[in-house]
DNA sequence: CAGGGTTACTGAAACGTATAAGTGAATGCA
DNA sequence: TGCATTCACTTATACGTTTCAGTAACCCTG
């Protein structure tokens, strides 16, 4: 490994001389500058950032956590914001938890050690304020915490919006039955001051069913173990067989809408016809299933930029003062509280609905 | 941020002695080793990685470079990968290079910087020389490289075989023209010693037609600028309105065929019966398409293993004998070469083929 | 040409960790 | 009792970088 010392060596300077020429400070000459810098070229240095951050605490990346990478809307997801981050000119660091809370911490605790200069992170085991005890300081961006924290800024998905929009829109076209799949009825009751997104979409298809009267059947909520796609094909064909009849289906995510469709073509029940299917979040598969599926489009794009400007911007501040205000509070801003952004959706109607 | 000094001056030891006792080294008394880890647990200490991996060189975690993760083969591969790295006692760093020659250059020199201690790489623009350069040593483990390295260890996916067993089934199943979709055939014509994966596929293709005395017609290689979805749907409807009749459709990869599945139902053609189509990856998404797509299936648990195992095989040998002979080579083992290891693969028939 | 200011560089001290080398004290054995 | 050995711990150094505090050499100005 070639370091500064090497070009030091080399140019006939000195390793601080060098660390300032690469960096484009004033303090050397255009002359001298230009040689270090061939030199590091000949030499094909490349910094370490090991090192690099340990002592300044900047390392140039971001860290990207979500609980799975293998759903077409995680991945997505990770590919927007490492897009607009590179664009922004940083790196980003991508790591999955699988949801399980030790290698959620774990990789915090990774992040935390200064490899990253913050963490864009989609909660699900660990709370505020053990993010908080594991992070140590470093800026965060939530991704729809099930909880708005009174710490950390957040970005938040329209759950309830667009669950509603799309529960509107199949009662105003010919559906009266419609069922709703997904997760997390068990905690409906008593949670009403919840932000987890799972139960803010049930929560708009209960307020769009009762906008319009209707008074949604116990039965009509089907609770789904698994989000994934063959698991939805089984459970929807398991529903049909079992008898209760509707006419329409609202899933929780495009995910489980494409098994959905898959589902229901198996029994032979045709959609758009017989019944209504449409999803949530706005995936590339779903525009050439078949049918394709009608879904409510997450803004990906602005959710990226949201999370990512967010956060550069505090990592951006904490660079600034490192007055006796910066310790402990990790990173309530002088306006007062972290910044809750909300996502924009629109319904994207397809062949799924009538 | 709470580091081995505080531990120490919290248990009155020295900051040696809590390095010892946290690492399990039996230099230090089982008393005093239990005082300091339940000071490190009160103090909520987390270990500074950074630091960690400038000193010794290790940090415990790998790096994972893609080219891009918004695809289901690669963030399935991701996920496969990073799950079966943490059950070996390992974090997996994931980032995505997008097919640009700097960001992976510049993220072979983040991992470089022993941020990593090693890493598994699908390479695009680099080459093997480049590659050796900017890792300096580090272990690798190449994914599918378009050529034969000779310092690295690699896996590679059975393009050729894979794509020969497809043809192979379409043609002993009523298919006499078929056409082959996906890139690179502008390269065909004296690259034969490359071990690329696209081109391997066409080969296999090839051959399998040949096998059977059939001589395959220029117009029946369909290249696609991009492997995406929506434009392999929109190509196969250009190819139906040009006019060239085709029985079947063998894929490069199953993305490209979900496409041309829907493409062809725009169309009114049947699948299967009118045409079949086939193709490649086994990924998630051709279970629960309509129709449901057969397909060639690589054992990504497999790739996932091999690579995982001889990239912590070769971190580990890199740690033991630090001789002369560890040096400029890189990974050269004493049982001459490197290793090049071959993925398995199975048809999957479903519904898309006769 | 003394005094002060600028320019261009160097020396040295960190950052938090791992680990080799050193140091007493206790122990073992003759 | 004396000397070597082990034990349990400490001291000190290094990893490669950033950055602060020097320090010569030079140029003005009066």
């Amino acid at each position: 490994m070639v370091t500064m010392r090497d070009i030091a060596a080399a140019a006939g300077v000195s390793q601080a001389t060098v660390s300032y020429a690469l960096h484009d400070k004033p303090v050397v000459s255009t002359t001298t500058a230009r040689k270090v810098k061939e030199v590091a070229r000949r030499l094909n240095y490349s910094p370490n950032i090991t090192a690099r951050s340990l002592k300044s605490g900047r390392s140039g990346a971001i860290g990207l956590v979500l609980q799975e990478l293998d759903k077409p809307y995680s991945s997505h997801l990770a590919d927007t914001i490492s897009r607009y981050a590179l664009d922004r000119g940083v790196q980003t660091i991508i790591q999955q938890t699988l949801y399980r809370r030790k290698s959620e911490t774990s990789i915090l605790e990774l992040v935390t050690s200064s490899i990253c200069d913050g963490v864009i992170l989609a909660p699900s085991k660990l709370t505020e304020g053990q993010i908080r005890d594991q992070l140590n300081g470093k800026p965060a961006v939530l991704l729809s915490p099930s909880t708005r924290s009174t710490i950390y800024d957040s970005v938040y998905t329209p759950g309830f919006e667009g669950s509603y929009q799309a529960t509107s829109y199949l009662l105003a076209h010919g559906c009266n039955r419609p069922i709703f799949m997904g997760r997390g009825f068990r905690a409906r009751t008593g949670q009403r001051q919840t932000c987890d997104s799972a139960l803010q979409r049930v929560a708009g298809f209960e307020r769009a069913m009762a906008d319009r009267g209707i008074d949604p059947d116990p039965d009509c909520f089907i609770e789904l173990e698994k989000w994934e796609t063959p698991f939805a094909r089984r459970t929807i064909r398991e529903v049909i067989d079992r008898g209760p009849s509707f006419d329409g289906v609202v899933c929780m995510n495009d995910t489980i809408a494409l098994g959905v469709l898959r589902g229901l073509r198996d029994r032979g029940v045709e959609v758009p016809g017989q019944v209504s299917v449409i999803g949530f979040d706005g995936i590339g598969e779903g525009e050439c299933s078949v049918p394709a599926l009608s879904t409510v489009t997450l803004d990906i794009e602005q959710c990226a930029r949201m999370a990512v400007d967010t956060l550069l911007e505090r990592i951006g501040r904490a660079g600034q003062g490192k007055g006796p205000e910066g310790g402990q509070d990790g990173q309530l801003g002088r306006e007062g509280g972290p910044a809750h952004l909300k996502v924009d959706c629109r319904l994207t109607i397809r062949e799924s609905t009538r």
